[in-house]
DNA sequence: CATCGGCTGCGGAACGTTCCAATTTGGCCT
DNA sequence: AGGCCAAATTGGAACGTTCCGCAGCCGATG
């Protein structure tokens, strides 16, 4: 359809796109058309992008412009096959020359749900953490999703309000690691509310939700046999916090493997702390005062290993030589440090794109899948002491 | 008002609030009250969210609970002093009771502008932009503003993808750390959109952004001062990426103290690369095939630097006795990495803070703050040597 | 007794999409 | 020409808020 511009005045242009004899005889002044068969006039009003008033372009300024309804342009918009190629470009034209931004509100007002999903992670600062969300979230970008990242920082009263917030957003789903001390409750209200919720590396007691989370407790398994085949026999356990289901999980490990090897629990070789750096080289002092012993340690994960790795170094010993450190998760980290960190593996990328895909299947009407246990492998390194022969 | 609930059918609920003559006499079968002055006859149905229809309740839906208008239930919302406090625990009561979730898109479909602001990062995994980014992330949530935060990984494409993407849910401003590379009309469309943008970090040559970034010079410069006061005089820079705006400044720092110091620049000592630990690796091997006399370098950052140390160890070499090493930044690990990394320490989370207080400050409509050069400080710790009396 | 103004509360019109049903268009076959 | 079918396009009614103007009600004031 060809288009004849007619005028423009100031930064109002005024366009006529066909022409068809009116009801009530012609349009001001235009003439008919000999031999014209059936024709159509078009008056249309162009304000390119907020030049006369300071709005957004929306779907009907791209219509006007274009010469199409605002239906069409939605279509165009789809990418659906109703259309004609030459409309379509039409439409893209238009969108092009207005600058034109979709309005994701106003299509989510309108659609049960929306594009976006929620991603609340316990502790952005932490790497592993941190390795886990980048993944997750180009899963989410590649479907087409918009991630809604935050960050709960371990606490449970942030977690509620961030939660809310992203819930406000009308989101498609949520991914959580959960904070330290979430109740059941704050989960259950978004499962009640039929939102599709995965768990991701952290379970919550008495929550029936998909949940993808390494095999801790093999983990943990498996490291402390490999201390125990290195010749150890007084292994301690620096815990992360008490109170959360890893930690459980991986000192239950732990307890499995000393029990199997027939060995007692010392209780006062397993300590508690925050999973960071801190507490890692507070724990080895800790270790000292009660025990002289002990020729090796498993650490809740590779913070508190570094940590443990630190503290002995500050007291002039050296991890991998006198004392054996195994950290746990295997982040970026473990493979530079000095000595290089003996670390269980948790395959970072494949859980989190594990629980992406789980969320997005959810949300496409599957059935919730089965939680994951995801394989890890001990990566034996420097620390453990292994690679200098026979352990002490 | 006191509600007379009348009956209870499945999980209907049909209420009477009040009693008032109809126009055309009295409601279907309820007597005049003798001494009624005046009265009103509400008849209200319930539906607890959900129940008989899958659906979210709405404003309405609560206003019908609590007996009120949809519109007093807004202003309840907006915690507006012109609701009565009992009419207020009325709707409180109401929004409890049916599991009440604000909509914010039909919210930012009337207003002009929405409560989330976008936090695009260059790289989320690089713990420097991590902390950066909680940092940020906090005071917005304590302003009551949503981020989104996206990782462009450092990629100018997938930073207009993520742009676009948050653009759509009508953000009221956004926080950038640019990508690499990113081409001046990326930032621009956005201003030119009238939304405030606050640049991170970077600046972006050609773009007129209020912008926060550290004193790469200045902290530059010092670092090599301090390496000159040691006695260095063959000093090497461990660049990250070439073209970016903060090498470029990191690295006139490097070039200014030693002109200042009457030094000529050996260019073969100016190694590119991208700031990770596996550039810093390699850094130090090239370096050693081209000059074997250089006792001391600055490096981009300090995963670059740690990664020198590691690349050191390798050979058998120690950073701070055999060779001195700075980094940029002072991430957590700097500190506890071993040695000690000395490093030029950047004040993340005011920076991260500043930049947000402009955002806000923009959006409520301030001038565009003008651009802040943070003030850095050379942490003195091991790697530079300086701990162990003069250098070499 | 009318009038006023401060409190509260209400109704309805946006906002920019999507989706459905309806309509027009155009090609093809009688 | 006419009829028919598929392809292409259209108009209008939602969606759940906010905000504006208006309306009762009450006590105070003239």
């Amino acid at each position: 359809m060809p288009v004849f511009c007619l005028t423009t005045i100031g930064t109002i242009q005024i366009r006529i796109e066909a022409i068809e004899p009116s009801r009530d005889g012609l349009a001001g002044g235009i003439r008919r058309l000999p031999g014209e068969e059936r024709a159509k006039v078009v008056l249309s009003v162009d304000d390119p992008a907020g030049q006369t008033r300071n709005r957004r372009a929306t779907l009907v300024d791209i219509a006007r412009h274009a010469g199409v309804s605002k239906s069409t342009v939605s279509l165009v918009l789809q990418s659906s096959p109703l259309v004609r190629e030459e409309t379509r470009e039409r439409v893209h034209r238009a969108i092009d020359a207005l600058g034109y931004v979709y309005n994701r509100s106003a299509a989510n007002l309108r659609r049960a749900q929306s594009n976006v999903v929620g991603m609340v992670i316990n502790d952005l600062g932490n790497p592993f953490f941190a390795e886990l969300a980048v993944g997750i979230e180009r899963v989410f970008q590649t479907a087409g999703f918009v991630p809604l990242i935050a960050n709960s920082a371990e606490s449970p009263i942030r977690q509620a309000e961030v939660l809310r917030s992203i819930r406000e957003q009308g989101p498609a789903g949520f991914i959580i690691c959960p904070a330290r001390g979430t109740q059941p409750t704050a989960i259950d209200d978004l499962i009640r509310g039929g939102l599709p919720v995965v768990l991701a590396m952290r379970r919550v007691a008495g929550v029936r939700a998909t949940c993808v989370a390494p095999d801790n407790r093999d983990g943990a398994r498996k490291a402390v046999e490999h201390l125990l085949r290195l010749g150890h026999r007084r292994i301690a356990y620096f815990g992360g916090f008490a109170d959360t289901v890893a930690d459980g999980e991986r000192q239950g490990g732990y307890r499995d493997a000393l029990a199997a090897a027939g060995l007692a629990i010392d209780e006062a070789l397993v300590i508690s702390g925050a999973p960071t750096r801190e507490s890692g080289m507070q724990g080895i002092d800790r270790l000292w005062a009660v025990a002289d012993d002990v020729t090796a340690g498993l650490c809740f994960n590779d913070l508190v290993a570094l940590g443990v790795v630190a503290g002995l170094r500050r007291q002039g010993r050296e991890a991998g030589r006198d004392f054996a450190v195994i950290g746990f998760d295997d982040i970026a980290e473990a493979r530079h440090a000095s000595p290089a960190l003996t670390t269980v593996a948790v395959d970072t990328k494949a859980l989190g794109e594990r629980a992406a895909q789980a969320v997005l299947g959810m949300i496409q009407g599957n059935r919730p899948m089965e939680s994951h246990v995801g394989a890890v492998d001990l990566v034996v390194r420097e620390s453990c002491g292994a690679r200098l022969g026979e352990a002490m």
